[in-house]
DNA sequence: CATGAATGAGCTTTCATTCAT
DNA sequence: AATGAATGAAAGCTCATTCAT
């Protein structure tokens, strides 16, 4: 591996920035894959519509969910650090709960696919699952929590169970003209408002 | 007619009877099947739970959503005609609807995979989706209207979007030990309530 | 044989008209089957065309080719008697051939298929081809023959082969506008007839 | 570029060199199969026989005359390029056409199935015909047009008409020993003969 | 490291053929 | 005898996954 480098500056950064540009090459490729096929799509479309081999996929992603993981993980991301940010910018915890679920529900929502792929059973994806729970759990939890502690919502709520049923609602909400997941949200968020203390 | 069911008069009766045991069968062990391994489950296996060839399968049912939708017809049938029961029975329409909600997450909770075919956008299930529509929205849809008039729901609910919002919702509602559908369906119609009249 | 046989009249006699009209149903649905997908239809097709069982056509025909001769027998057997006919008939053993070959080509033809199945070299049709050739041939021989005795075609044409090329020739006859067999083999006939003597 | 054929630096040459090694072997074995069991052998049949598994074939060939029309194209090709080079070598076009039609039926009585594979009325076998069609039927009119200026062939003969009867007879003249399709086929030859000028 | 050819398991589907009724 | 349900071998085709280059 030494020597034979062509040009003598930055031969590993080289590499590495070019290792760099397959995987975003690749990302890109699997988002718009996916949103066309679906996430059960065939590796090889993925790979051709990267430009790339399926075993630099493989490479990369040795399974489907870390290649899901991937594609989604900024996103995920964000959408987990918008939580303290709401809550801190918002006039009162349920309210910053309403917005952050609407990003929650955004992500699930407009990236088609994603919201499925979250409830196949399907052996491989149980890696995709932990990692949105691991991230996205406690997000829900500190404003269920603080929205609970200011009287807004009934004690009692579990976080899991409010993350998973908003997970399953929006299945199907960015193909289905009749159906939109966001109103019926809307809904489970009033069911669980305190009742005005009165 | 009575008696002699054995009797070689009725070869055709005869040839029946014995194919309607071997549907029963084939239902029997397609439901098993359905559950262990999901409605995509192969055909071979069906078949061979159920002792049979899988030629068997196709003969009664050519497609694979028309025995999904024979193995689950019988309580489809069953939750339809509760319907209007119920609206007799019951003190109030909004009662009703509660009570016909809870029968039909039964069903798809309790018939695990169902709640899974009918989300699923394959192709082949196509017409069992559209069965389940046909057969259960018109229900849905008396149900809530007779709420709406009676003034105990906020008009404008859709119950084609109510329907899918708890389909979706019971998703994973019987494997999940922390995942309970029915609670969150719960909040879902106490957000579609109308505000007490006072 | 004697005994049991219901009503005192007739009884084998009632017997057989009934399998016979029975083979005549059969046969009638075969021949029209097979025009329209050709002799290698599904038995399926051919029983339910005749409102039969499958078991029963394969009580009657064990074989497809034991059917597909049945089917065709009739005209096989008249044009086989049509030859020492014509050669009475006709002017000259060249022109008494001539019209039987145009029957020949008829009957492979118009029957749609029968030229198809005759070259097929399935399994199944060695003894079609076999019947054909045990009834046609001698006929053939018995008209060319006389032809080359009568000084009107060259001596050394095979009798066989002539058949066989015509045969060939028919494949497609009936379905294909551009060509017709018939054109092709008026050439044949031209070119075996001898020169005139002069 | 010259020499070191193996040299890692030609990695796509490489891969493309072992691709059409492997790629003979499959025209290899599929023209053997072609032989032994028709043109409608098994996939999986020519896959054992060429020692690589059927995704291979189909990776090659995506359908079944891809397959036909590969393993027969380099004959039809230098067919084809004959018939002009004839017409120029030999003393009269009918000479050309002549010698040109044997070298048709060698091809077509030689590669045993092909002649079949040609009349087959299979869904999947139009585009050999086609490409038999468009490759070959310019040839025959040219040769049977060349032939008619110089008053050799009786005008109004139908090149479509004379190729697909020649194929016709083609079919079993490598298998049956008593059947020789060249004969036949020099009477039609005689039979469309323009008659001496006088 | 990347590539993509090769592999072959796994599924679907069709029918000839058998055989219980 | 007739029926047609049942059987299961055969084929086709698709992809995930491996691995030689």
């Amino acid at each position: 591996m030494a020597g034979v480098e062509q040009s003598p500056q930055t031969p590993a950064r080289a590499k590495r920035a070019d290792a760099r540009r397959n995987q975003q090459k690749l990302l890109d490729a699997a988002a718009e894959v996916f949103v066309s096929s679906g996430v059960d799509a065939p590796i090889r479309e993925i790979a051709s519509r990267a430009g790339v081999g399926m075993g630099t996929i493989y490479r990369h992603f040795p399974t489907r969910a870390d290649l899901v993981i991937a594609v989604f993980r900024h996103q995920v991301e964000e959408c987990a650090e918008a939580g303290p940010r709401l809550l801190a910018e918002e006039d009162s915890p349920f309210a910053a709960l309403r917005r952050w679920i609407g990003l929650f529900v955004d992500l699930l929502v407009t990236k088609h696919g994603l919201a499925e792929a979250l409830h196949s059973e399907a052996e491989g994806f149980a890696s995709l699952h932990a990692y949105f729970l691991d991230r996205l759990l406690p997000v829900a939890e500190q404003l269920l929590g603080a929205a609970v502690d200011a009287g807004e919502v009934r004690p009692g709520t579990q976080p899991y169970e409010l993350m998973r049923g908003i997970g399953n609602l929006c299945v199907g909400g960015d193909t289905d003209p009749r159906y939109d997941p966001r109103r019926l949200i809307e809904l489970l968020l009033r069911g669980i408002q305190a009742p005005p203390a009165a």
